[in-house]
RNA sequence: GUCGGGAUAACAAAGUGGCCAUGUGGGGGACUGCAGAUCCUCAUACGGGGGUUCAAAUCCCCCUCCCGACCCCA
C-alpha cells in the first residue's frame, strides 16, 4: 500500500509522490526564540520528527529543514526588558531548544537556517519579488507584498479576500495600497537591530525568511511543507504567495499540519500564559512517555493536556515497556517451541499499513498491543520459542526507530545477570524457609536499584524497570 | 461575520456501510506467602433529530455545542 497524506493544500488525503524518486525535502516552521519552548511546540517538533523518521524507515532520503525566527519584535522587547543584544538573546533560547530536542528524543533536522543569519537570501528575494512586480518599496523605507496582484489569493486558507478585509481586524496602514499587503522588509526604528538593504536599514518581514530560506537551502520546490495549523493563515498563505511570486512554481505538494494543544479547551500559547514548560514536564516523565502522549492521538487532531492525561498515557506505555522487558527475561529462558511469526507478521503489516494512511501513529501503536498481548499470552502459557521472543523483540525494535517510545537496549545486562540469579537463587531459599520478611528485603532492595522480580508459576523473572 | 477542524463508553482515543478496536480505570476469575506483572472474562459507546439502505458510529440533510484561524503563534 503506498503512503498517503492528508494535504491541506487540496483538503484530501493524497497518495504522496516525491518530486525526485526515493527522495523526500520537509520543511517545518520552527519557533520563535524569546523564550523556553512549551509542550504545543513539542507536539510540533515530535510529530514532523516521526514524520521524518517514518519516511527514513520506508527507505526515503530525508532533507528535513526547519528554521528559528531569531529576528523579530518580540525578541527585540524582550531584548529591551533584559538589557541583552536581540541576537545574545535568541542564541541563549536556540541553545535551550537544542537541550529540549533531547528531552524529547528528536533525530533533529537536517539544517536548522536562521533569519539573521539568511539577510542576503532574505534580501535578494525581496527585490526578485519587486522586480516580478509584486512587490513595492514604501516610502518609510519598508517593501510591502501587493496581494492585489495574486489573482488566486487564499488557497491554503479557502478564504476570499474580501472576506479577510471586511472581518474588521485588519489594521490599516496608510503606507500600504490594501490592507492585506503585508511587510517583506521592514523600516528600522532607531535604535533598534537592523541589517542594510536597498531600501535602508531595515530587518525582514515574517512570512520572507521562510520563504528566501526554503529556496537558498531546499531550492525552489519542495515535497512537504509543516507546521502548526494556526500558522495555516497568514504565514503560510503569504509564503506561497511570495515564493512562488518569484519561482512561479507551487513552493510545496503537501502541506501538513498538526493539530494545536490545548490546555483546558483552551490553545496552549505564551501569549495567554497557560502553557507547561518542556523543560519542566520532562524533570518529571522520560522522554519515551512524552514521546508516547504526543503520538497516541493523531497529529491533525487537537489535544488536551493535563497532568492526569500524561499520567494515564504513561501507565498505558508502562505496559509495553513490560512487555519488553518479559520478552528479554523470557529469552534468557525460553521453554515453547512456537515462533509467532503469523503474530509478528501481522504486527509488523499492520504497523505499515497504519503508518501509511496519513502517519497513523495511534493506529500503529494499537499493533504494538496487540502483539504484546499474544507473546504475554504465549510466555505465560510457556509455549513462545526463544526465537519468537527475539524476533518480536526485532519487530518492536523497527517500529521503535521510527516511534522511539520504547528504552534503549542497555548492553550490561551480561553483567550483572549472573549476580541477580544468586540473589534470586538465595531469596528463593529464604522464602522456603518462610524468612519472608528477608525474601523482602532482596526484592525491595534489588526494586530500588532498579531491578524488578517477579514471582510467576514459571519461576522468578527479572528485568530492569 | 467568513473559513477550517471536532463531538465515540468513567477517561484517553482509532475506525468509517455489516465482523472483537486499543489503552487506562472498574467488576469477576486464574496464578500467588505478600506485592507486582501477566492471562481469561464482564460491563459501559458512537452529540440531537430526520432521511437513504436488507444493514449507518460510518453516507445525505437539518440542529446544538466545542476548538482553531482572520493581531502574534507550533
Amino acid at each position: 500500500m503506498a503512503l498517503t497524506i492528508h494535504n491541506n493544500l487540496t483538503g484530501k488525503k493524497e497518495k504522496f509522490v516525491p518530486l525526485e524518486e526515493g527522495r523526500v525535502s520537509i520543511y517545518v516552521c520552527g519557533v520563535t526564540v524569546y523564550d523556553d519552548i512549551h509542550m504545543g511546540h513539542a507536539r510540533s517538533m515530535v510529530v514532523f520528527d516521526t514524520i521524518a523518521r517514518y519516511f527514513r524507515h520506508i527507505g526515503y532520503e530525508v532533507n528535513h529543514v526547519t528554521n528559528f525566527t531569531d529576528v523579530d519584535d518580540k525578541i527585540i522587547d524582550r531584548a529591551a526588558q533584559t538589557g541583552e543584544a536581540p541576537l545574545e538573546l535568541s542564541a541563549r533560547y536556540i541553545e535551550e531548544y537544542f537541550k529540549d530536542s533531547e528531552s524529547l528524543g528528536l533525530v533533529g533536522a537536517d539544517a536548522y537556517p536562521k533569519a539573521s543569519e539568511s539577510m542576503g537570501d532574505i534580501i535578494s528575494m525581496v527585490s526578485d519579488i519587486i522586480d516580478a512586480g509584486f512587490g513595492y518599496a514604501a516610502e518609510d523605507g519598508s517593501v510591502y507584498f501587493s496581494v492585489d496582484r495574486v489573482e488566486d489569493y487564499g488557497r491554503l486558507t479557502n478564504q476570499r479576500l474580501e472576506d479577510l478585509e471586511s472581518s474588521g481586524r485588519i489594521a490599516q496602514d496608510p503606507h500600504k495600497r490594501n490592507p492585506m499587503d503585508f511587510a517583506l522588509w521592514k523600516a528600522a526604528k532607531p535604535g533598534e537591530i537592523s541589517w542594510d538593504s536597498p531600501w535602508g536599514k531595515g530587518r525582514p518581514g515574517w512570512h520572507i525568511e521562510c520563504s528566501a530560506m526554503i529556496r537558498a537551502v531546499m531550492g525552489d520546490r519542495i515535497d512537504i511543507h509543516g507546521g502548526g495549523n494556526d500558522l495555516i493563515f497568514p504565514h503560510h498563505e503569504n509564503e506561497i504567495l511570495q515564493t512562488e511570486a518569484v519561482t512561479g512554481e507551487p513552493l510545496a505538494n503537501y502541506w501538513v499540519h498538526n493539530g494545536m494543544l490545548q490546555v483546558k479547551g483552551e490553545k496552549m500559547s505564551k501569549s495567554v500564559g497557560n502553557f507547561f514548560r518542556v523543560r519542566d514536564v520532562a524533570a518529571r516523565y522520560r522522554k519515551e512517555e512524552i514521546r508516547f502522549y504526543f503520538l497516541n492521538a493523531h497529529y491533525s487532531s487537537p489535544m488536551v493536556y493535563s497532568e492526569e492525561a500524561m499520567e494515564e498515557s504513561s501507565a498505558g506505555l508502562r505496559r509495553l515497556w513490560n512487555n519488553h522487558g518479559d520478552l528479554v527475561a523470557y529469552a534468557r529462558k525460553p521453554s515453547g517451541d512456537y515462533d509467532a511469526a503469523e503474530e509478528i507478521a501481522a504486527m509488523r503489516a499492520a504497523f505499515r499499513k497504519q503508518m501509511d494512511d496519513d502517519f497513523n501513529t495511534r493506529g500503529a501503536i494499537e499493533a504494538l498491543f496487540n502483539l504484546a498481548r499474544a507473546t504475554n499470552r504465549l510466555m505465560s502459557e510457556g509455549r513462545l520459542s526463544q526465537k519468537g521472543a527475539l524476533d518480536a523483540l526485532g519487530a518492536m525494535a523497527e517500529c521503535n526507530e521510527v516511534l522511539g517510545i520504547l528504552p534503549e537496549a542497555g548492553g550490561d545486562e551480561g553483567d550483572i545477570g549472573p549476580l541477580v540469579d544468586l540473589l534470586i537463587e538465595i531469596r528463593g531459599e529464604l522464602r522456603g524457609m518462610k524468612a519472608y520478611a528477608l525474601a523482602d528485603r532482596i526484592r525491595d532492595g534489588l526494586a530500588d536499584l532498579g531491578i524488578v522480580l517477579e514471582d510467576t508459576s514459571d519461576g522468578v523473572k527479572w528485568k530492569k524497570g
